[in-house]
DNA sequence: TAGGCCATCTGGTCCT
DNA sequence: AGGACCAGATGGCCTA
């Protein structure tokens, strides 16, 4: 290999790098929209990647034999479906979503507990329940307007309604996420003027006082400079866009 | 400290 | 040739 081949090999190999940054961000947001609308939907404790998506399986499930006539929204065996399979934390912040006790052998999260029992909750809404003694949100929260498009479908109404009538409670809330969003990473130090919606910190990342700038502020996109170029003290704050 | 989760890098494969 | 996708390897962070 001459040099400048291996030039060209490496110059290759960081492009690719970056698309499949790139490509990752996009599924990352595409599994952060997917959360959003689960039922279940916890600041404090955030789904892992796997178990989001085996709640959103189990919730599919659950929703069709609702759908079917064979189960309530606010019954026992819809929570039973909906954690089918996932892990004893996940099943006990369900649980305690639904307001229906912590699984057999494990205990719910006090910050994660009373949280909205969807049988009270208005309809339509996104309710949180601050329990005495703890301190304000976030906390998780049930989304009511899930089951009430649930109810809607079942009164025969759903078909009447458009899409885009899903923020009002009523028919398929549609998927307004952003587009496979821009490497979050600068080269030279310069904000942008806004700030980058895409990557919140993950819920065990404490940034540090450059991440947090770096994250009020947002950054440039600077493919042109790839991330194996910068040096070591920029490529440690870019996981707080993950 | 071990295990879980995650982001990233990397090389391979397939497709255009 | 170059891009998309995938899976294995690696290392960092967090929690029990």
């Amino acid at each position: 290999m001459t040099k400048a081949r291996v030039e060209r090999f490496r110059a290759r190999r960081i492009k690719a790098n970056a698309r499949e940054r790139s490509r990752m961000h996009g599924l990352n947001d595409a599994l952060e929209n997917l959360r959003t609308i689960m039922p279940c939907h916890s600041k404090t404790q955030k789904l892992s990647k796997i178990e989001t998506l085996r709640l959103a399986r189990n919730y599919i499930c659950a929703l069709s034999e609702a759908l079917e006539g064979g189960l309530s929204t606010e019954s026992r065996a819809f929570m039973e479906t909906l954690c089918k399979g996932l892990s004893q934390p996940t099943t006990n912040l369900v649980a305690g979503c639904l307001q229906l006790g912590p699984a057999p052998g494990g205990g719910t999260r006090p910050e994660d507990r009373h949280r909205v029992q969807p049988a009270h909750a208005p309809l339509g809404g996104v309710v949180s329940y601050s329990s005495p003694g703890l301190p304000s949100p976030p906390y998780g929260t049930f989304d009511s307007a899930h089951l009430l498009h649930l109810r809607a479908m079942k009164g025969g109404v759903y078909e009447n309604h458009s899409p885009n009538e899903y923020n009002s409670g009523v028919g398929t809330p549609p998927y307004d996420g952003p587009p496979t969003p821009p490497l979050s990473i600068s080269t030279n130090g310069v904000p942008k003027q806004e700030p980058s919606p895409h990557y919140p910190p993950p819920h065990h990342y404490s940034p540090s006082p450059v991440d947090q700038d770096m994250y009020q502020t947002g950054y440039d996109v600077q493919l042109e400079a790839p991330y194996d170029t910068y040096p070591e003290e920029q490529k440690n704050t870019h996981r707080v866009f993950t």
